[in-house]
DNA sequence: TTCAAATTTAGAATTATTCTAAATCTTGAC
DNA sequence: GTCAAGATTTAGAATAATTCTAAATTTGAA
């Protein structure tokens, strides 16, 4: 098993990890790794296949464990696009998602500096956060076309 | 089988398919009107079971089948939310959903008079349709706790 | 009517996710 | 340090959601 760093990556992992109850592992921080290293939006089988070059025990379950910890402590976005898998996205900034009909490729967009829009609940709803995903063709597909 | 309605919906109906290139079939116009009958957002599953009470020999492959021709002309929304199976919902205005996380239940939320807030895509990026989900907690579930 | 294309069907196959129970690891109390 | 309790990991089974397949049926246009 590799060596735990204990860069600030790591102290973020392990202080958002503990301040929900969970525990910082090898294999969490290694899952975490590999969202930040490529920022695709990838699956939990996509990550399953690029946590295994560096710790090739890890099972397909502590995969889905590790992501849903993360989730679950706000260090990690579950992306909900077409009928597909679930992808998984390390940005936390304010940000939506423009996802291409035609390639299922995932960008990252930037919401505008402004808050919100204003959208009023009826009463007594609670709104934890909000998900905006835009579908639509990318410019490669656009060009291809 | 059922005779066939000849009402406004079923030429709304008719005509949106004919449009995309499909066409209007029994089972179609029931899968639709089980949508319109009652908009909780049903999955396919769920979709099927309503359908058989009045179509007994229609097939899962139909139902998914009708779904996707509908969702393709425009009369029906597809709705993501968890990781769940997906949801459908005939409501074609301007809405988005609420999410209650405690109870899965789905709500639809009018958005504001004003057409968009302006989200400024990258250049070359063609948007086609916005999803805005808001997750959090029913007024139902807030008061149980 | 006749034909080609679209649709339906049952069931198999595939994909995505969750569950299970045993083994291992970690932490805090002593 | 040692130990027990609880958290985590694991492989594989189980379940859930969706897609595929190939044959039969239906449809609409000519």
């Amino acid at each position: 098993m590799k060596a735990s760093g204990h860069g600030k990556v790591e102290n973020h992992l392990t202080e958002r990890l503990g301040a929900g109850g969970l525990r910082s592992t090898p294999q969490r921080e290694h899952v975490y790794h590999v969202l930040l290293q490529k920022r695709d939006h990838p699956t939990a089988e996509e990550v399953f296949i690029r946590v295994k070059r560096g710790t090739p025990d890890i099972s397909m379950a502590t995969v889905y464990n590790c992501l849903d910890a993360m989730v679950k402590c706000g260090l990690v976005r579950q992306v909900q696009l077409d009928r597909g898998a679930t992808r998984f996205c390390p940005n936390m900034r304010e940000h939506c998602h423009f996802y291409c009909d035609s390639c299922d490729t995932v960008f990252d967009v930037d919401l505008p500096a402004k808050p919100r829009p204003g959208i009023t609940l009826p009463h007594g709803f609670k709104a934890e956060h909000y998900e905006v995903a835009i579908h639509g063709i990318c410019p490669d597909c656009a060009k291809k076309k």
